[in-house]
RNA sequence: GGUCCCGUGGAGCAGCUAGGAGUGCUCGUCACCCUGUCAAGGUGAAGGUCGCGGGUUCAAAUCCCGUCGGGACCGCCA
């Protein structure tokens, strides 16, 4: 090694010896005769003490150095408590300039660097990683993923690695696509997630399998989102829900206490979707504050006021949304038709008298005005949102509005770690057509998961009622990860098939390869994936995924440091076989490939139940 | 596919609502001074097609249209 010991881990003991350092200028400051550098490698900096000004001249921010001196502790007077290496300097022998640097486009220095736009930020990630949030978020994101699979390994698990070049098969999402030189006309897509792989390593008899895997999906992004992101992946055989669970919470329980030393109490708590959805209008709920939703469909039956003449009427209440003016209150409104609603009805209560006043009280009757402050919970000076019309969506509506009144109001407990599982989630949803009309169902998670022991009988005729053995694991309103029990009874499958609509030679079509599996004795299984990236960014407090990755993309896909996407040239392409057109050479498998390829086109409800989640 | 926000010396901002000379702030860069700082301090200097294109106007960083880039959200997506 050049150095001989790492610069943030010096410490008083260390006094009297001689060290040889290599980092990098953090710091400089001249005094003339004297200069001080902070010298900082990956382990922190020390305080490093010149002497001879002229060399000094050369050592500019950045510059990468590797310096001789002896540590001694700091004249009386001078130690820095706030430093780790605050009681000791390194007076310096020699400095010798590794590598100068040329001025930077930005600052390193966190102090100065706290809201660098982030494109330039991409642009030179190198230097941006060498900014202490960045590398501790990657420090930590490193941490995380070792304690994950010494969990792992504790319990059994075998990590296996499956393709990323691989078939294209009717998942939620769009696929990226990958052509194929030494067949041309065909293409590999990657994989959205490993699902149909680890179910076939069920069958082949592993147990008990995880991955932290590489997926890809090709989407429009989000500050969560981005077109390749990792999933801790696990599936396991003979096991039923409840066994799933321990696990997953003993992977978040022993990452928290791991790398925060938070200890996370266990069992964590369970809700049902229903639940959910009936007290906080989301199926991954926010528990760090309160603000629940109360249905009002009862309360308002028999109401001369048409909008709450609906199958749902529900509210939520701002606290001291009465002192927002007219122009805010419009706002809400806005902010609702954003989301595809009508608008947000709402009643203010008279700090004063407690009078219910705004455009909807004058709708409502004396009898329903007089108890309604009660009813939801509010008091004088307080603002009520309504929501009326479908159940599902205005439960989301009303979600939504609470979330924003959290925020706004400053409700959130923000340093709480509220956990929970979301369970029996339904096993169908409807599909509507544009004009609201019910045409069918689709699997809510994906057309293997199991339906519960009593919906088994009867999901496949009211499949509207019926619920699934599937589960989320959520963390202070975000979703962490999820999963479910898999179908592993041919009989079962082929009414979960037929329930969506999909023929079974349709199914033979897009899943044939798995159903031929199930064919030779595949065990009961299930599994989980959690969403490895959204994990570290709560972990670390980030506002997004992209902090918690290396080299992250851009909302259009793009990287600013290496400039991909590039366009190809002429050569490239015909190699590729980009433009290739499919020649079918009579082989069975390929001909129902053929046929694969353009059902995936078809806007068929089928296509999309493929939904391969984990 | 839709809505909204941002783009001003190397970095981060202000200036725009109400058009009037590239004006200001913090940091960085360069030169010089300075022997105990730790976000060191002091003096001085350099550095700009106001993202790009068009329009309105006597006059545009500022108003209008378009476009590109970045970001947030809805749709979409585990």
């Amino acid at each position: 090694m050049i150095r001989t010991h790492e610069a943030g881990t010096l410490r008083a003991s260390d006094a009297g010896t001689t060290v040889t350092l290599a980092g990098w200028v953090a710091r400089r400051r001249d005094h003339g005769g004297v200069t001080f550098l902070d010298l900082r490698d990956a382990s922190g900096f020390v305080q490093v003490v010149v002497r001879e000004s002229e060399s000094v001249h050369d050592l500019r921010n950045e510059y990468c150095v590797v310096a001789t001196g002896e540590v001694r502790e700091r004249p009386g007077g001078n130690e820095n408590p706030d430093l780790p290496t605050g009681a000791i300097e390194v007076v310096v022998d020699t400095v010798e300039v590794l590598s100068p640097a040329a001025p930077l486009p930005f600052p390193i220095e966190e102090h100065k660097s706290s809201n660098i736009n982030e494109e330039m930020r991409l642009k030179y990630r190198y230097l941006d990683i060498r900014r202490e949030p960045m590398a501790r978020a990657l420090r930590m994101r490193s941490k995380a993923t070792k304690v994950i699979r010494d969990v792992m390994e504790e319990h059994g698990f075998l990590d296996v690695e499956t393709p990323t070049l691989t078939r294209s098969t009717p998942e939620g999402a769009r696929d990226f696509l990958v052509p194929v030189r030494l067949q041309p006309g065909t293409w590999y897509a990657l994989p959205q997630s490993p699902q149909l792989f680890k179910q076939l390593l069920m069958v082949a008899g592993l147990e008990r399998y995880y991955q932290i895997a590489r997926c890809y999906r090709d989407e429009d992004f989000r500050a969560d989102r981005q077109p390749e992101f990792t999933q801790l992946d696990v599936e396991a055989s003979f096991v039923d829900q409840e066994d799933i669970l321990k696990v997953g919470e003993a992977i978040v329980a022993a990452v928290w206490k791991e790398t925060l030393g938070v200890e996370i109490p266990l069992p964590l708590p369970r809700m049902k979707y229903h639940e959910a959805m009936d007290r906080y209008g989301s199926d991954k709920p926010d528990l760090r504050f309160g603000q629940e939703l109360t249905e009002l469909t009862e309360y308002f039956a028999g109401t001369e006021f048409r909008v709450f003449q609906a199958p749902y009427v529900g509210a939520v209440v701002m606290p001291g949304g009465a002192a927002q003016t007219r122009k805010e209150l419009d706002a809400w409104q806005d902010w609702a038709k954003a989301r595809g609603a009508r608008g947000l009805a709402y009643v203010v209560i008279d700090a004063e008298t407690g009078e219910l006043r705004g455009p909807v009280a004058k709708n409502l009757s004396e009898a329903h005005l007089s108890g309604l402050a009660d009813k939801v919970g509010a008091k004088p000076g307080d603002a009520v949102f309504f929501a009326a019309g479908k159940r599902a969506a205005s439960q989301e509506l009303l979600g939504a509005a609470r979330l924003e009144i959290g925020k706004r109001g400053e409700l959130i407990e923000e340093s709480a770690w509220k956990f929970l599982w979301v369970v029996d989630f339904p096993m169908f949803e409807p599909i509507e057509d544009a004009a609201g009309e019910q045409t069918g169902w689709h699997a809510v998670h994906h057309p293997f998961t199991a339906p519960t022991a009593e919906s088994l009988d009867t999901f496949d005729k009211d499949p509207g009622s019926a619920l699934s053995n599937a589960y989320d694991i959520v963390l202070n309103g975000t979703e962490l990860g999820g999963g479910s029990i898999r179908i592993h009874r041919k009989d079962v499958q082929e009414r979960a098939f037929t329930a969506i609509g999909l023929s079974q030679q349709e199914a033979q079509s897009q899943f044939g390869f798995l159903l031929e599996a199930f064919n030779y004795g595949p065990p009961p299984h299930g599994g989980i994936a959690f969403g490895l990236d959204r994990l570290v960014a709560l972990l670390t407090g980030a506002d997004t995924i992209r902090d918690v990755m290396a080299f992250p993309k851009t909302a259009t896909g793009g990287d600013p440091l290496t400039g991909a996407p590039t366009p190809i040239t002429a050569a490239q392409r015909k190699e590729a076989g980009v433009d290739a057109v499919f020649e079918p050479k009579g082989g069975q498998d390929k001909n129902s490939q053929d046929k694969n390829a353009q059902d995936k086109g078809g806007k068929d409800a089928a296509a999309k139940d493929g939904a391969a989640r984990a």
